[in-house]
DNA sequence: TGACACATTCGAAACGTTTAGATTAGCGTC
DNA sequence: GACGCTAATCTAAACGTTTCGAATGTGTCA
């Protein structure tokens, strides 16, 4: 910029003034400025701006592993919708391990970014405290925290999995089969008790060794399948919480011989673009990864424009169900046969 | 850095230089510093100090769709290698649009990103400047430029698509569609010739109306198809050069009342986790993603250790034909049934 | 005792901006 | 012609680091 003003025959002052419009600048002084920065081929430093103006115009954005698809699509939007209200944004990923976490949040806040993100893996770490000193705004994404009161946009999971698993029930099932991950994630908490709520609202048992969970994994949801399909009385369906532990439960059932809808049926959380292309066509809960993505873009430009005091805003969005061929109605004989 | 000073009744210097290591401090002051940072819970300024040592620890990365599984994966590759050598990703996507991409990486410029990798989008625009001025280094990833001669990484992909259609010429398809993005991009363009020297080499015709070209969008692959499937003289198999493009072609396989492989075998690039798990189990040429992410990474990293001045290298993997059951063996009467 | 080397520590000038407040010029008014 | 007002421009002090060179103190050796 020295360099501009000294070619322009101005201070550097009016070239700031000019570059921000902050203060009018006669013709004369504009029409130099302009032709010394396209001369010199200038370009503003927004790290220096930075440093003066104490914003970076970046947020930070922390996923578990953005090979899900889920996180995947949300990250896809977030980036978009930042993108257009001319922020960066700086992108890291978790691997649901809460140190690494801690760290990546470390880094983006070294790096002063003006807001944040997160779709937070485990409880505790550094988060709580960061929301408690208010310097940077929040947003928590997918899962909620105890401990952390903030802006967050989440899913009515328990709404969610409970019209799932109803669904199964109204079709005949009765044992059903459910696949978690680590219930540390309000998620994963929800969705437990949708699945709960929904057998004891149909008068059915709540039986333990239908329950396995794991850790996010495709081979979790393998080898949980697996335990589910050997025991003596196996399930008619099951339901995995969790889109890359589904494919796990796929390949299990191909691997033990059977093969779905016809010997078990399977629904699971998140969708697919190539949900409805190939068979099994899979019955899921769609999440509303558009809105999921806007909202909480959103919610953290609105802070980031000013808007500090309100209080903590929670968005909770409907899941919808989407009901395709890999779950079969089950008769009395269809039982027999598959038991 | 200030306070902490006060508060260790030290200079700036003297905490500096502890905080980087840059001079030995005795042991009473590391001591007092120490504890003067423990109290304050002071955070040291990266943008202060990126301001004064010019260089930020970040790194650009632009890809046209992050929702491509491709992409997902190399990104996903990408970050974490970075973040293992303690740089943060600023991730862009561009929407294979090129004032997008123009747009982005000077967002990036302008955050004084130290390195930049960049699956391009179109020719031209502001990369060959950017790269010629060589005051940051750009990685090129997956997609060559003409006009740019710097590092990059990118897929045997001529090869690649060479071996999938003469695998598909073996099993008895003699009128093979073949539907690519636009052209202008390398990956296109050699893969487009890989499709017709297989032709060439098993001395078949190549026949212009069995090639199609869309926009690397699902719909695209969609209309293609439906386009290949209503030829009076149809052919019996399809290679989609682009993977979210198959979504579509299967789409449009079903729509038309077709099913795969009986009617018609499929086959195309970029492999997905749930491959294999689905029916039809697509035959994909499986980009080495680990590796591809992991060079590119490495590539940037050598460059921003100092290694300023070693020429261009170019770095080409080879892809793996993944033989599934979307493609099946054509005989002389399933010829005359499909024809 | 003076000179010298060495280890610590410090002062102050950068880095490239923004911005508050000072200065200057031009103009109308009385 | 002095005065005040406005508009345009400038000067200089930040922002929070790093880093160069100087200063200080301590011990060694001739």
């Amino acid at each position: 910029m020295l360099h501009v003003a000294e070619a322009a025959r101005v201070s550097v002052a009016t070239v700031s003034a000019l570059l921000n419009g902050t203060a009018t600048v006669s013709a004369e002084l504009t029409q130099r400025i302009e032709q010394a920065i396209r001369d010199i081929g200038y370009k503003r430093n927004a790290i220096a701006r930075s440093l003066k103006v104490g914003t970076t115009r970046t947020v930070g954005l922390t996923v578990p592993h953005i090979t899900n698809p889920f996180f995947t699509d949300v990250v896809s939007v977030i980036q978009q919708a930042f993108d257009r209200a001319g922020y960066a944004v700086m992108l890291c990923c978790t691997d649901e391990d809460l140190n690494t976490q801690d760290e990546q949040i470390r880094l983006l806040l070294d790096r002063m970014v003006d807001g944040l993100i997160v779709a937070r893996v485990g409880d505790g770490g550094i988060l709580k405290g960061i929301v408690e000193d208010a310097n940077v705004p929040v947003v928590l994404l997918d899962r909620l925290c105890e401990s952390v009161d903030t802006d967050a946009v989440v899913l009515d999971n328990q709404r969610a999995v409970f019209d799932a698993v109803t669904y199964l029930i109204h079709l005949g099932h009765r044992r059903i089969g459910y696949i978690t991950g680590t219930s540390d994630i309000s998620p994963m908490h929800d969705r437990m008790i949708g699945y709960r709520e929904a057998l004891q609202a149909a008068g059915l048992p709540v039986t333990e060794e239908l329950i396995r969970s794991g850790n996010f994994h495709e081979i979790d949801g393998y080898n949980a399948t697996m335990q589910l399909l050997s025991l003596h009385d196996r399930p008619t369906a099951i339901f995995s919480a969790n889109n890359p532990m589904v494919i796990g439960t796929m390949k299990a059932i191909r691997d033990i011989g059977l093969s779905c809808p016809e010997d078990i049926s399977v629904a699971c959380f998140d969708d697919f673009p190539w949900s409805d292309v190939f068979v099994p066509q899979l019955t899921t809960v769609a999440q509303p990864v558009q809105a999921i993505g806007e909202q909480a873009a959103n919610l953290l430009l609105d802070r980031l424009a000013g808007n500090r005091d309100a209080p903590p805003r929670k968005l909770v969005l409907k899941g919808r169900l989407m009901i395709r061929n890999s779950c079969r109605p089950l008769g009395p004989v269809a039982q027999s046969v598959s038991a």
